[in-house]
This record gives structure tokens, C-alpha cells and sequence, in this order.
DNA sequence: TCCGGTTTGTGATCGTGAACACAAGCACAA
DNA sequence: TTGTGCTTGTGTTCACGATCACAAACCGGA
């Protein structure tokens, strides 16, 4: 099949927005969808949505639409979300175990199976079915139980620390919470989620 | 001044990761920089650093660099980030509760004012200096109160209603952790913060 | 004052994604 | 079978941001 080759990231990026909004049709019983329907939904333009689909196959039929469940398919296994993800977090402080008690999580498909922590008073607590481990046994454990993506819920003092610690344990992607630059290698994606950041944009257009 | 009129929305983005690196910089003690050095920190481009200052104006000495100090001052004017900004919180779950907790955003100029939840049980209670207050008396008291800015941290079922709420309040823009998607008028900008979302941009690269 | 080394600021070029317009294809009815 | 009304799929055009290359400007030393 063809993947991801001369897709455009944008693209992709949307095919997630475009799965979200189909799982949430579906839920409401509707069996089929226009372009224009799910553009709607989504405040865009249906022809953008056609082409994104078009870099992948020809899923619609001419003059009816597209079929909901099989969208839903393709697009899951478009995104490799076809099966459950296992991740490892690292900081159990307030975000931390605010992911760890995110149904919101396994339901998309992400299963964290590991925790870890600095502080001596969180290792070896027991959250939910996790027993909070000791940052040392990163590397061993990430490679016992074959963990390719990993949680930053540090403090930014750990986080560039902790990011190398993982980079060796061999992990293959990380979602970032702290807020600041990491530097890691080019091969090993890395998503930022940067909560001030995220305020700093709301605000760069408001008149004071 | 000259001020997001020809800007690119990708400048803008930048300019806040700059502001932070050069925080960071200036902590460390380096009064100095050059666009070399920044973006070595920053792995880019040094020239886009510089066409990216140069929409706001002429800020360096040529053959010498930037002064640390001054270029912090010009981009926290350029981003309205000069003074602080008073936030509403809805929803004090797990997430909620995090954001209450986490000093990084007083540092950088957000300050979490007001409160609310739905549950019986959250209302009322005290979280550091603020009371929990009743979701029904969101729009008397963002009015009263004056802020223009809110978090929505409910769950996905609550988010669309309380959008329209905070959108009737008059608030100005919206962060925004339930994963679905929000309708809410043009004029009002809305920045999600999508979890499951960003571990989904990790994952549509990699092989099984 | 002149010169070499350095760094900025920016016009010009290139590449990529968005928007558009329309042909191709399907359903249904007469 | 033919015609009407929709909706998809896509080649083409357009706009915008990234990158490049280079002139302009500054510093320190001879």
C-alpha cells in the first residue's frame, strides 16, 4: 500500500482529526458520510478532505459518499492504529498521574505499562494495576518489556536527562511535556506538548 | 509598531520558542548572542532566525550579534507577553487539578483566577488559594472578574457545552484537553492541547 | 585610515501545500 | 435507455513559507 512517501505531513496530521470525527459519527449511527458532511463537522474545505483521502486509494463512491466503518478502518490502519501501543511514563507528579488515570488514553489505543520516578517516596507506590520504579532501572526495563514509546512528565531540570536515559534505553518516539528544547537524535521522533507555549499562541493576537 | 500584519503564523510560533531559549540563556549568564548560536541550540536555520526577527524590526549589530536582554524584552512586547495574563479553569479532574498545581505557567505569566466544576462534590472545596465554584455561575463571574482566557479540562461529553457557555461569558480564547472538536465563532481562537492526538503524530511514522 | 573577519538584514528563488475547477462516475426516475 | 442531480477524484493554479546568497555594517588592529 502506499504510505506515507509523498504525503504531505499536514496531511497526515489531519487523517487523525478526520478518524476522530468519523468515530464520533459512527457513535451516532450514521452509516455514511459526504466530503461535505465531514467538512462541515470539521469547519473546512470537502475538497481538501478528498485529496487527503486520495493520496492513500479511492475509498468513496461517485455520487454517494463514503462508508463510515470502512473509513474508520483504513484510516486506522493508515495510522498504525490498528492495534494497542504500549508507552512508558516517566514523572509521576501531577501530570504524570493525571495520564495515568486517563481512560481517555486506552481507549484511543495507548496503554502506559510502565512508570517510573526520582523521588524516593513515589517508588514503589502502587497506582491503579502500575507500581511506580525507580528512574535507575529505565534502560533494563524498557528493553525487558519492549516499550518503543515513552512519556517526559518531568520537571524541565530532568527533562534533557531523562530524554537520554531513553534515546539509550532505545525507545522510538517520546511526547514531551516539559517545556523547553530537547536535544536528541534525529531518528528518534519527538512530539512537544508545551502547555505555556500553547497559552503563548492564544494571546499573540489579543489587543492587550 | 509593525505587528502581525505580514506575519506568518509560523513566525509567530517561533518567536515564543526563541523567547524561551533565550530565558533560558540569559540564566545561564550569556548577555550576548548571535543567530548562529541560537540556532544551534534551537537546531535550525540561522537565517530564518534572523527573517524572523526582521518582521518586528531591526534588533542586532551586524558583526556583533544580539543583546540578550533587549531581544527577551522586544519579544515578550511583540507576543503580549509582558504582562500577566488571568485565566479560568473548568473542570478540576485530573488534568485540572495538574494545571492548578504546576508553577511553570505563574512563571511565565499565567495566572489561573477562577475555578468551576459540575460536581457537587468539587464545589466548594479549596485548591491552594482559589474555591471551586459552581459551573452555572461561570458567565456572572468571568464577567465580574474580567478575564478573557479559559481551560477547558472537563471530560469530552461536557466540552461543547461549556465552550458555548465561556463563548456567551465573553471570553476572548480557549485552550482547550478534550480530544473532539469544538464549534465556537471565528473571532475567538481556540488552541487544543489534544493528548491521545499528539501520540497519534508519534506513531503514523513508525514501523509496525 | 584601511583591512580582514564577522554577523546582520533582506531581495530573490525554490518547494510545498491549499484552493479551484471540472471531468468521471453513480443512483434513480421517466 | 436517457437525462438529471450528486459526489468523488485529480490536474492545474495560486499563495505562502523556507532557503539561499549577498550586500551592508560593525569591530579591532595595524
Amino acid at each position: 500500500m502506499v504510505k506515507h512517501m509523498d504525503v504531505p505531513e499536514e496531511t497526515m496530521q489531519r487523517m487523525l482529526a478526520y478518524l476522530r470525527e468519523l468515530d464520533c459519527m459512527w457513535t451516532e449511527g450514521k452509516e455514511k458520510f459526504s466530503s461535505q458532511s465531514l467538512a462541515k463537522a470539521l469547519h473546512m474545505n470537502p475538497a481538501k478532505i478528498r485529496k487527503d483521502f486520495s493520496y492513500f486509494g479511492e475509498f468513496g463512491t461517485r455520487g454517494v459518499g463514503y462508508d463510515t466503518k470502512q473509513l474508520i478502518q483504513e484510516l486506522r490502519a493508515i495510522l498504525n492504529l490498528d492495534h494497542v501501543w504500549r508507552l512508558a511514563l516517566i514523572g509521576v507528579g501531577n501530570i504524570g498521574s493525571a495520564l495515568l488515570r486517563n481512560p481517555e488514553l486506552r481507549r484511543q489505543g495507548f496503554e502506559i505499562v510502565l512508570a517510573f520516578d526520582k523521588d524516593p517516596r513515589r517508588i514503589g507506590k502502587k497506582i491503579g494495576p502500575l507500581t511506580v520504579e525507580n528512574v535507575a532501572t529505565i534502560r533494563k526495563r524498557i528493553r525487558e518489556e519492549k516499550v518503543q514509546l515513552a512519556i517526559i512528565a518531568t520537571p524541565v531540570e530532568c527533562a534533557q536527562e531523562t530524554a537520554d536515559n531513553l534515546v539509550q534505553a532505545g525507545i522510538k518516539g517520546l511526547l514531551c511535556f516539559a517545556p523547553c528544547h530537547l536535544s536528541i537524535p534525529e531518528e528518534i521522533r519527538i512530539v512537544p506538548i508545551d502547555i505555556p507555549m500553547a497559552l503563548g499562541k492564544l494571546v499573540y493576537h489579543m489587543e492587550v
